[in-house]
DNA sequence: TTCGATGCAAATAGTTTGCATTCTA
DNA sequence: TAGAATGCAAACTATTTGCATCGAA
């Protein structure tokens, strides 16, 4: 069994979408912005800036995922130790779960989420948000591979 | 209502019985180390190495805090941006949910921590670790605080 | 032809490490 | 008095910012 780098759709289901959506917002398609897409459409999880750079000017990709954060499209999760991680986002509102080994992150569905939410306020008090900062976890993928 | 900083009782009850701790582990007891351990028992919530240190070396602080951490004494927390928030240590095992605006933190109890393991496993196949990573909220001072 | 985006370099925050010196046990 | 811990300085990682230049719309 293996799991989904995402089980959501994607906000921007394809780069054309994406291309679109920035334009739509006034925003330019630079060439090193559409290779940090391409290279977001192609990632098979999240991964840390420096990754998603691979030649691209560091400076420049750490502001273009910010701009695309800022503009819904890209999401990042910060796991403890180590750089953050981005992916291409999915709907907001949804609860996550990372893994801290591999990075890879899983949405929750709205049962799990509000069991965990009610858990979590009976229990402290506190309104959990595991849509920016996700539960850190192993996922059975590591698990296994112990 | 208060959100009480530690819900459970700590590893080491009193800055005695941590320094009793250390020397039965061969660990000496500097006067740098002491202090350092009286900031943590007076502190009122985790708090950022660099506040801890207060006129006291910050590597020196650092060094400390991962060795006391690596006895079990201390434990730190990662709320996404921000430095490391460290605090004395509970009971290991727990899970524990993190404020991410005032860093305070809250423990689970035993059905709430297994409720939100189960919602998670079966939403997504992900074993849960809270005690090193919290979940990430907000607790009820800062949500009332605006 | 404008002004958003780039690339380079330098700054920053948080943390770690090297090393000679100090001080606890 | 051995070696653990210290203090200072320097290295390091992740990220941000300043600025002159370039290029997409």
């Amino acid at each position: 069994m293996t799991v989904a780098h995402r089980t959501d759709a994607l906000l921007a289901p394809s780069l054309t979408a994406a291309v679109v959506a920035l334009r739509r917002r006034g925003m330019r398609v630079s060439s090193t912005r559409r290779a940090l897409l391409e290279r977001l459409f192609r990632a098979p999880r999240p991964l840390p800036a420096e990754q998603l750079a691979g030649g691209l000017d560091l400076a420049s990709v750490y502001r273009n995922l910010d701009a695309l954060e800022a503009v819904g499209l890209v999401r990042h999760v910060h796991i403890g130790h180590g750089p953050g991680l981005y992916a291409l986002a999915g709907p907001r509102d949804t609860g996550y779960v990372a893994c801290e080994r591999c990075g890879r992150h899983s949405a929750l569905d709205a049962g799990a989420l509000a069991a965990v939410h009610a858990a979590v306020r009976c229990a402290t008090g506190f309104e959990g948000d595991c849509s920016h900062f996700p539960i850190v976890g192993v996922c059975p993928d590591c698990a296994g591979a112990g």
